[in-house]
DNA sequence: TCTCGAATCTAGCAGTGCTAGAAAACCTAG
DNA sequence: CTAGGTTTTCTAGCACTGCTAGATTCGAGA
């Protein structure tokens, strides 16, 4: 049960292929352009192998990428903020934040706008998803019990939206985060009670 | 021209009766349970009728209740603006903009998941769009670019969808709008440059 | 080499958005 | 009141989607 039989790692490999495959054709052409038909003939396989990796059809497949997603934004996140603290740390995030979700519309697409069925702050939250919520609160210090790192979570969450439906002017994405420095940067003395 | 003659006014009446059986049916159970062959029959006729009135098919029928919920939502910010000003102010918009999101959740994804192709902030702005842009703009004094309206906008909208997606322990939104008050509030003085 | 179980494919269902062309309804002119 | 033509509405169907039951092929062990 340890070492991978050669049958368990072709199943891996095509797994990924799967998923690779998705994340891609998502990321370049939309979640609706993500055909099983269309996935199986990439992978060189007919539509019923989809479904012995993963049984839940595509919504399933969504959900795998997605959460892939998390464990990447996190990693991405938490380097960017390093040992950095105050202001700096802040808009650090920021930038990492923003960039993966330009980077990767597709897979930021059904990190959030896809029932998973957890939430982030509660404690019976998934620990991958756990630790993204972790980064944001250490980034602008929240001691208290979530509010303020779920409302800093939002405005990135807002801002990669609408900038992705094209609802902002790209090039004032700078402006933008110095303004989330500004406003969520720790220890401001009037934001203790 | 100017009065409508009898054929105007069916015409007119049931393309109402189509986008408000769209608009209806997407809040009760998602866009993906409108479907044209729901929606004619709803209004007790075939499907390519439907067509007459939106050439575009379901796009632009989503693109028409999208329009018709910038316009309310707008309406429900100005009036919960009122001629209160500060933190108040601040608090009252989000109050209504969320109450907004949570109650027409269709109505809501619509207006911000599809590409209407209009920014906010820009002078091509339509008037309908740029109205709901400058409520909140008035709400936190904005008196710079519009990078800070951005900002706030952005958290609303990251709360309202997270909330809406299950991510957020929805009894902590009044926690969320104190924090949003105590961030966006106009005039602080360390916001000043 | 034969056998049997696992892997894979073929073929098809029910549903989607959308549309060309036939049928029906309506309004107007004689 | 009827005939004509226009507009409206429906019938029927296409190409596509996610998904699946049953036939078929493959591959490893006896």
């Amino acid at each position: 049960m340890a070492d991978p039989t050669p049958r368990q790692q072709r199943t891996d490999e095509r797994r990924r292929r799967i998923l690779a495959a998705a994340r891609d054709r998502a990321d370049a052409d939309g979640w609706a352009a993500v055909t099983t038909r269309h996935l199986a003939d990439t992978i060189g396989y007919t539509q019923p192998v989809l479904y012995g990796h993963f049984p839940g059809g595509k919504a399933e497949i969504m959900l795998a990428v997605a959460l892939e997603g998390f464990v990447e934004l996190t990693r991405q996140c938490r380097a960017a903020l390093g040992e950095t603290r105050g202001r700096a740390a802040v808009e650090a995030i920021a930038v990492a934040y923003l960039d993966f979700g330009s980077k990767h519309p597709a897979v930021y697409e059904a990190m959030f706008q896809q029932p998973i069925g957890a939430r982030f702050a509660a404690d019976d939250t998934a620990p991958d998803l756990r630790a993204g919520f972790d980064v944001l609160a250490e980034a602008i210090g929240d001691r208290g019990d979530g509010s303020a790192t779920e409302v800093f979570w939002s405005a990135l969450h807002g801002i990669s939206e609408l900038e992705r439906a094209g609802r902002m002017r790209l090039e004032h994405r700078p402006n933008r985060i110095a303004e989330l420095g500004t406003r969520f940067a720790p220890d401001r003395p009037d934001t203790h009670h």
